[in-house]
DNA sequence: GATAAATTAAAACGTTCGTTTAAATCATAC
DNA sequence: GTATGATTTAAACGAACGTTTTAATTTATC
């Protein structure tokens, strides 16, 4: 085996378990024995248990930001003026859930793992998120130019609301198929951006609940 | 004291660390010591770590979702044909929103903590989410009514996307404010629920991503 | 005030945790 | 083949965990 082999299997497990018990209820040992590795060869390759946390994240974090950037380029390269709401929504939640189901990109387990972030101890949910900044930066900018009646304010709520709306899709893979008969499939990743994107442009596209027009 | 006082404590213990660090990463030793108690006190009490857990979330959940069945009851009763989508739109979001805030209502933590319970493990989660069965079906049929040019795919995505924009407010108490230097500001409950108001009742309005009129 | 029940308190149980240490194994160059 | 560095292994550390047991204390009832 060479020298990254035993890396990738451990953030392979790590990955694959804290998605699915939660980070806090994941122990070394069990992410040892999915790997397979030796329990001390987590603190070899990473240090602690800590660094394989953020290592986990910040694997998948930076492509799948460089794709939300790129595809806004495209849009902002295309057109003269500023691109249409559902342009924007569409770079923004299309990479998502696309590595969400990705095989190849392995991001199968990662992004209903990103769903669980903010609910793990704040100091780590900081440091991960922080990697978002870019991304957070420029897309509410592009949005409010495309928006510019709406509120700072309002914008920037409306930008939450979709982070809320499109972590459904990303994180409700056990139980949205299960509530619904199997109606609602997480995996129907094609229809489900045209989904998003058709109810996130007209949300950003409504009226704004007051005349605030700052 | 009576009886029921350090049962009550232990419960507010628990809210709030369970809200602040995560269920998995709140040891019962934790919860005695916040309380402040003694650390038997919990199996005496409750039995069992996980039955603590169930107890918290019970508390709350009944009245959280009574009161939106009784909105939706005010609405229903109060036109002759189906209510607007904003009515009902308001009746599922607001009694969240503002049992989230309300010092009175003691949900102060509880709501950040509703928004952790997908992050659990599974067997916990399916225990509470069955607790929303009533409102569930009782809100997917209003909006069924009130839309019905839907599919109801995509009905029922659009009501998970409603309760994923919901989630923001009510969890990203510390996170939020600070991303936009205190812009957003999760206690304006009542402006918040006419933001989420305007916004979700556009997007449940807007055409169907598809020819889809099932 | 004595008796019984309810509640709290203190201590210990065995288990599992993250981490560390030191030896064994492997790969590679000479 | 042997020395060297990289990697894996096995074993153990102390700490913290949920739970249980037993005794002390409080509360209620007569």
């Amino acid at each position: 085996m060479n020298q990254t082999d035993t890396h990738n299997r451990l953030l392979d497990a790590a990955e694959h378990l804290f998605a699915e018990h939660g980070i806090a209820a994941t122990s070394l040992r069990a992410i040892t024995s999915e790997a397979p590795a030796n329990l001390a060869s987590i603190h070899y390759h990473f240090g602690s248990r800590e660094a394989l946390v953020e290592a986990v994240f910040a694997r998948r974090l930076k492509p799948l930001n460089r794709e939300r950037c790129r595809l806004l380029d495209l849009e902002e390269a295309a057109a003269d003026g500023p691109p249409p709401v559902e342009a924007i929504v569409y770079a923004f939640v299309a990479p998502a859930l696309r590595l969400a189901h990705d095989p190849d990109g392995g991001g199968e387990h990662f992004m209903c793992l990103m769903g669980r972030l903010y609910s793990e101890p704040g100091d780590l949910a900081y440091k991960i998120i922080k990697q978002f900044e870019e991304v957070f930066l420029r897309f509410t900018a592009a949005l409010s130019r495309s928006l510019p009646h709406l509120s700072r304010a309002d914008l920037l709520w409306r930008f939450f609301f979709m982070v809320g709306s499109m972590s459904m899709p990303l994180m409700g893979r056990h139980i949205i198929p299960r509530r619904t008969d199997g109606l609602c499939d997480p995996s129907d990743v094609e229809n489900n951006i045209k989904r998003l994107v058709a109810f996130l442009a007209a949300g950003f596209r409504a009226a704004a609940h007051n005349g605030d027009t700052t």
